[in-house]
DNA sequence: GACTGGCACTCGCTACAGTCGAGTGCCAGA
DNA sequence: TCTGGCACTCGACTGTAGCGAGTGCCAGTC
């Protein structure tokens, strides 16, 4: 088990070396692109330890080598720092996201440059509704049986859904509606809001009283239970990128799990706060996305987390590079939204 | 130039075969499996013209013949009648569309809908801004110098901006801009606000104008100018049926060419009522998708469009089969709007 | 004149053999 | 413990050969 100095950095030079060549890598190449200050041969053997301990493997015999899962996990956790950002991704992330005039633009501009700057797949969650508070109820009569809810979050998010009410009700009685559920739920969680919105109807004058049951449920039901998330994606044609080496040569697992909302907001929605999360090939829990790795962390106004964000690529991917982009993006998304 | 019509059956054949097999087809393997009542060779007499006018083509000597994108045109326009839709598909389109509580429910089921069916990309583009009338606007004070505005459509889309006002406005005010704006735009197609806008700031009282030129200018440029679309994308994985033979092997600029709405936009958003257009390979004016064919019509309640929906795959595909079902569903979507 | 059967030809595909070379494991010696 | 040396492995590439689907052409028939 004793993993020397040494053995720790062949195993770093090996995964810089395949991430950046994307060839498996041999003793003598190795030797001569870092100074290891030993020869081929030492390499070969502190090598077959590593393979030994399953942190690189072989493709096949008479071939180099290439680190595993368990490889870059090492790598991960004890043999790279994370790169600083140069200043020109600095100004590029500033100069991408100035200028965004509403959520929603934030978060597109958001993907986008995740997508561009990473070179890879780029995911972000929209700020989630179980940690906003709301803000606003507005209550806009379609007809004298319908009404519009638009719900606004302190996050910036606003969200709409129809009512149809069980009868007629009168434009003074929506504006009591209206009130009364401003009144109650302002300020309130939304994840903290049912036994609120069950208040609501108990209290509500027995005119009132049928209007406000179906509002109050269809509040619940679309804003609490189905709790509805939203996600943005982008750079999809990243995945391409690196021919049909990465991904065992079928991009369709991937792709498939990427149309599945609830798929990536388990990559990224589960967000801690500071930390960047990174799960690394069979570590993910999803089978089609065995063969990629996924960078995550959490944004938010200040230190509160509100949604995540992170990117998807092959396993062979650039870690420290990666991290570093997807936590100052997150900073600066976060900084953003402190500013509404 | 004659093509007689045992020609036309030869190429209608050949279109059938290599659709279901992506297969070069041959003049016996023809011969076998369809009724032409003649030899192969008098087959190959027919190929050779068919070639020599553009219809067809060999891959390399001694192999099959496959569809050109002429061929595919002509096979289109003159050769195959849109297949009626099975029962089955039927009842697939109202179960899956029937219970879409709001728009944007009934835009995601329609384009998981439609990628399901056709096996295919599918693309559905939002009830256009500029098709749709305004049905109401709210203005949700934020702070005091903060305004939300929340602009409802007819078509059941809910746009909503942030608007900074140049100096603080009280309540009361607010309610007077609200009254106002929605005398004055309610009901009124976007795309011919602009008079209507300028009116609004000449005709407030002084105390409102500063307030109320920056409301108008924000309507304008992100409602009307940057008239903002929206699309709903699904189905990339059904890019990777066929390996990598449709495409010609590189899904790349395909992918690059989905992430870009203002593409999609000029794909499926120019539609014309009770149209259904097909664009073959060489026919699509956007180079990244000169390897695809688009099959697009447009949906509305009624005989009106509000936008447009559509399909996006090889240039190979199944198109009656693919063109029956983009009507059927964008039928559907029209009567579902229609409702409300 | 249109169609057919026959025939020579083309050429991609597969299998097989041979060569090359990067990379390995092992071992004796420093 | 490290190193240089050496035999070995095996994938990648090359060249050759045979197979067969498919073609174009032509002479013959209805």
């Amino acid at each position: 088990m004793g993993l020397d100095d040494r053995k720790l950095a062949v195993l770093r030079a090996i995964v810089e070396d395949y991430v950046a060549t994307q060839e498996p890598v041999g003793s003598k190449a190795l030797v001569e692109r870092h100074q290891l200050g030993v020869s081929p041969a030492t390499v070969r053997n502190d090598m077959a330890v590593l393979e030994e301990e399953g942190y690189i493997r072989q493709p096949h015999t008479s071939a180099g080598r290439v680190p595993t899962d368990r490889g870059y996990r090492l790598f991960v956790d004890r043999l790279s720092r994370v790169k600083p950002l140069s200043p020109a991704e600095r100004r590029a992330i500033e100069r991408f996201l100035v200028g965004a005039v509403d959520l929603d633009d934030v978060v597109h501009r958001t993907v986008r440059l995740l997508a561009q700057l990473t070179r890879q797949v780029a995911v972000v969650q929209y700020p989630s509704l179980a940690r906003s508070k709301v803000r606003h109820l507005e209550l806009v009569p379609i007809s004298t049986t319908r009404l519009m809810v638009v719900m606004i979050a302190d996050t910036g998010r606003v969200e709409q859904r129809l009512v149809e009410l069980p009868g007629p009700v009168a434009a003074e009685d929506v504006t009591d509606l209206r009130r009364v559920v401003n009144e109650k739920l302002v300020g309130s969680r939304l994840s903290d809001t049912p036994p609120l919105v069950q208040a609501l109807v108990d209290e509500s004058t027995p005119q009132l009283r049928p209007a406000m049951a179906t509002l109050s449920s269809v509040l619940l039901e679309t804003l609490v239970e189905r709790h509805e998330e939203r996600i943005a994606l982008a750079g999809t044609a990243n995945l391409t990128r690196g021919g049909l080496l990465d991904f065992q040569g079928s991009l369709r697992p991937i792709l498939e799990a990427l149309e599945e909302e609830v798929v990536l907001l388990k990559l990224i929605g589960e967000a801690e706060p500071s930390t960047t999360r990174v799960l690394i090939g069979d570590e993910n829990e999803i089978d089609n996305l065995r063969a990629a790795s996924v960078v995550s962390t959490g944004y938010g106004p200040g230190a509160t987390i509100v949604g995540g964000l992170g990117v998807l690529g092959p396993t062979r991917m650039d870690y420290p590079g990666t991290i570093a982009t997807v936590r100052a993006v997150a900073r600066y998304v976060g900084e953003l939204l402190a500013q509404n």
